[in-house]
DNA sequence: GGATCATGTTAGGTATACCTAATGGCCCTC
DNA sequence: GAGGGCCATTAGGTATACCTAACATGATCC
C-alpha cells in the first residue's frame, strides 16, 4: 500500500494533514480555529501554515479547508501508520491503550514503507486500530453505527469505535480501557440523564459515561 | 535500565552525543572535525553546537571532547535504543541489516522507556546489535578481539563485530551481509596484500575485503 | 444599530539548527 | 622561519515553526 515517501514531507506538514483528515472523520468544521485547538498551537501559526500547505499543493483553503488528492494521500499514509503502530504497540509489545496512542503519535513519522509492510504482515492485515477507527487502505467498510447516547434505555449494545476526538481528552482513554468500554465489549444501557450522561452495565459493573463521551462513542445495537 | 527522559533532549543533542560516544568506541580522536565528517555537517555548525552542549552540561570541551556523566547517560540511552531497534527490526520484522541500521537511526529518538523495556523483554535481553556492537547497559563484556587484517594467513577466525564506523560507508553493510561476513560466521584468511586487503573464504566463497574494512572488522582466532 | 463573539490576518519577534566565506592558531616540514 | 595543513571560530545569513499583540471582518443578539 503506497510507496509514498519520496518528497519526505516535514513532520509538521504530516501533523497538519493528519489533523485535517481526523477533524473530517469526526464530522467537525474543518477550519483553522479547530485545527489550532486540536494541535494546541496559536491561530496565527495555523494561518501561516495553511499558506504553506496550499503552496505545496496539499490543501485547498477557503474557509473550509479541503485536502487535495496529494494531501489526502499524505494524510491517509500518516493515519494508517499511526493506527498500525497502535495495533503493533498493544498486540506485540503489550502497551496500554493510552500509552499506545501517545507513542504512535511519534512512530507515525518514522515508519518507512518497508516497516509498514512488515507490520501489516505481522499483524495479519488489521482493519481497525485498537480503538476501532478504520485503518485507511485496509478496505474496511464500517457497519452502521450510532452514538451510545442514542441507543435507548434497556437496550443492549456492542462497542465499535472510540473516535479520535476522545483521544485528546486527558485521561479519557485510560478511563474507557479500565471500564471495559473497548471495541467488542457488550453491555446494556441502564439510564440516560438529560445532559446525555449514560449509565451502562458492562462486564458486570455499572459506569457513568458523560455526555461528551456518550455522544461520540459509536456502538451497534444487539 | 534508566528512566531517562524527563529533560527530553532535542533530537540534535541526542545525535551529537551519540556521535561523540561512537567516535570514542571506534578509537578515533573525538574532535570537532571528526564529528563534522561523520554527521555530514559543517565545522561551524559543530563549533556552535559544542558550545550549547557545554552550556547544557552534556560535554566538557577542550580540544578533545569528553561527555560528562549526564552526556554519557544520554549517549548510552540513545545508542542502546538504536541497537535494540536494530535487533527488533531484523528479528521481529525481518528487515535486512542495512535497512535496520537506517531505520534505527530514526527509531532511536522515539523509543520511550516503556517501549524500550518491552523490546528488551521481547528480544530476551540481547547483549549486542546484529552487527556485534555491545548494547550499553546490557552488561556485555566483549572478549579480546583483533582486526581481521591482523589475524594472519591460513588462520581460522570467527567474525565478532562490525564497528559503527563501517556502517557509514555507502553499501558496506549490504556487501558484508551478502558475503556472510556477519557476527558468528567462521572463515579462513587465504591472503593478505600489502595494502591490507584480505582474501577470506567464508561459507565456501572467496571474498576480498579492502584494507579500510579489514583493519576494522573485529574477529576472534579459532 | 451597536456590542459582542468567533475567526482570520498582520506585524514583529524568538529559538533551533543549519549554511558559506573569511580569519586566526598551531604544528610540522622544508 | 616561511609556507602548508589541519583545525576551530567569527561574522553574517537562511529556513522552519512557533509565539504575542493588535487589528479586521462577518455573524448574531438584544
Amino acid at each position: 500500500m503506497s510507496e509514498y515517501e519520496s518528497p519526505e514531507w516535514h513532520p509538521a506538514f504530516e501533523e497538519y494533514c493528519e489533523t485535517i483528515y481526523e477533524l473530517g472523520e469526526d464530522d467537525l468544521d474543518v477550519i483553522q480555529a479547530r485545527i489550532a485547538e486540536r494541535m494546541d498551537v496559536s491561530r496565527p501559526a495555523v494561518s501561516e501554515m495553511m499558506k504553506r500547505l496550499e503552496v505545496e499543493g496539499l490543501i485547498e483553503a477557503g474557509r473550509e479547508i479541503r485536502l487535495t488528492e496529494k494531501g489526502m494521500h499524505l494524510a491517509e499514509t500518516v493515519v494508517r501508520r499511526h493506527r498500525l503502530a497502535e495495533c503493533f504497540l498493544t498486540d506485540v509489545l503489550g502497551l496500554s491503550w493510552a500509552e499506545a496512542h501517545q507513542e504512535a503519535g511519534k512512530w507515525e513519522h518514522v515508519i518507512s514503507p518497508t516497516v509498514e509492510k512488515a507490520m501489516v504482515a505481522r499483524l495479519n492485515d488489521p482493519t481497525t486500530c485498537p480503538h476501532g477507527n478504520p485503518i485507511p487502505g485496509s478496505g474496511y467498510e464500517a457497519p452502521d453505527l450510532i452514538a451510545l447516547e442514542a441507543i435507548g434505555v434497556g437496550k443492549e449494545f456492542e462497542v465499535q469505535r472510540i473516535p479520535e476526538e476522545l483521544e485528546f481528552a486527558e485521561g479519557m482513554l485510560d478511563f474507557l480501557e479500565q471500564s471495559s468500554i473497548i471495541p467488542g465489549s457488550r453491555g446494556t444501557v441502564t439510564a440516560v440523564s438529560p445532559d446525555g450522561t449514560a449509565t451502562v452495565t458492562i462486564d458486570g459493573n455499572a459506569v457513568g459515561v458523560g455526555g461528551f463521551a456518550s455522544s461520540r462513542i459509536l456502538v451497534t445495537a444487539r
